[in-house]
DNA sequence: AGCCGATAGATGACATGTCAACAAGAGCGG
DNA sequence: CCGCTCTTGTTGACATGTCATCTATCGGCT
């Protein structure tokens, strides 16, 4: 680490503009989604994940995983979301330590009437302002830092 | 807002991407941060914007428009750096309710003792995944999408 | 000067996230 | 079947962020 190679200008200006970007894109949606549906950025990831589901339900690791939070994080997620009766705690059959997470019909409800205006807004806030191409090249893009952060060992 | 437009795949693939892509990042950045610097992300770019100013100070609210934070927010987080002794506060000279934000010794050290990890990160984890192409689209793209959210009168 | 709406920043109550510690099972090896 | 260790999920303490509110001041107007 003795001459750090700093970012060059063109490296500076997507880097800022990424992160001046993430921050006004979470605050424009977070605020639609507040505001017309009345569930905060990560309820909506909550519901949704929970309603792709084939029976609506799943282990609570299971989601915390596929989420990247820690259990910690979603078990008090999920006590708060259950006293709006949005999801349900069920044992587990097969392993008594567990407990399954379910989406409840008002859950259910609350995401389906949340998601035409999110997508919305994802839209008309992003995925509209981009050509194909860079549709694709961000999907090329994220796929290959995804790869590199969760150690997919293959390159370097 | 009858028939919503949902994202086709290449588009939902790139929407996940991005969000996957942002989480993970995070968490790699800021654990580096934390470990070999003692920071935390908001830390780093209070001290980064700070430091990048003529005299290492800033009107609070000036400091708290350019980071996209809320006045309350800076407030509370500088009470909590100032404990660190990382800045201190001065009154404003111009303007009685004013205050000033200013570095101190220990935050310029904190900050130039972060600062080379932290950009080794950032190439390391994303910049240097790219090619110089997606490097300039990420620019292009993040540029357009903040000008959107900003509210720069143009387009549509 | 004196009023008055607007702005700067601080603050307290509360929501959310993190971290370390814990209880209860799982599951393997004797 | 017992004992050991690992995993699962919960919990409480604490750090951080948000929101509404408060005080002091600014600055234009009369």
């Amino acid at each position: 680490m003795d001459e750090p190679r700093w970012l060059d200008e063109r490296e500076q200006r997507a880097w800022r503009g990424y992160r001046r970007m993430r921050r006004l894109l979470d605050l424009e949606l977070s605020r639609q989604l507040m505001r017309d549906a009345g569930l905060s950025e990560p309820d909506y990831d909550v519901l949704s994940d929970l309603s792709e589901t084939p029976d609506q339900r799943l282990r609570l690791s299971e989601l915390a995983d596929r989420m990247l939070w820690s259990r910690s994080r979603l078990s008090h997620h999920l006590s708060r979301m259950h006293q709006r009766d949005l999801v349900t705690r069920e044992e587990c059959p097969t392993d008594g330590r567990g407990s399954i997470v379910v989406l409840t019909p008002d859950g259910r409800r609350a995401i389906e009437a949340a998601a035409p205006g999110h997508v919305a807004a994802v839209r008309q806030n992003l995925i509209d302002l981009l050509t194909p191409d860079e549709v694709a090249a961000l999907d090329a893009l994220t796929h290959r830092v995804i790869a590199r952060l969760t150690g997919d060992r293959a390159g370097t």
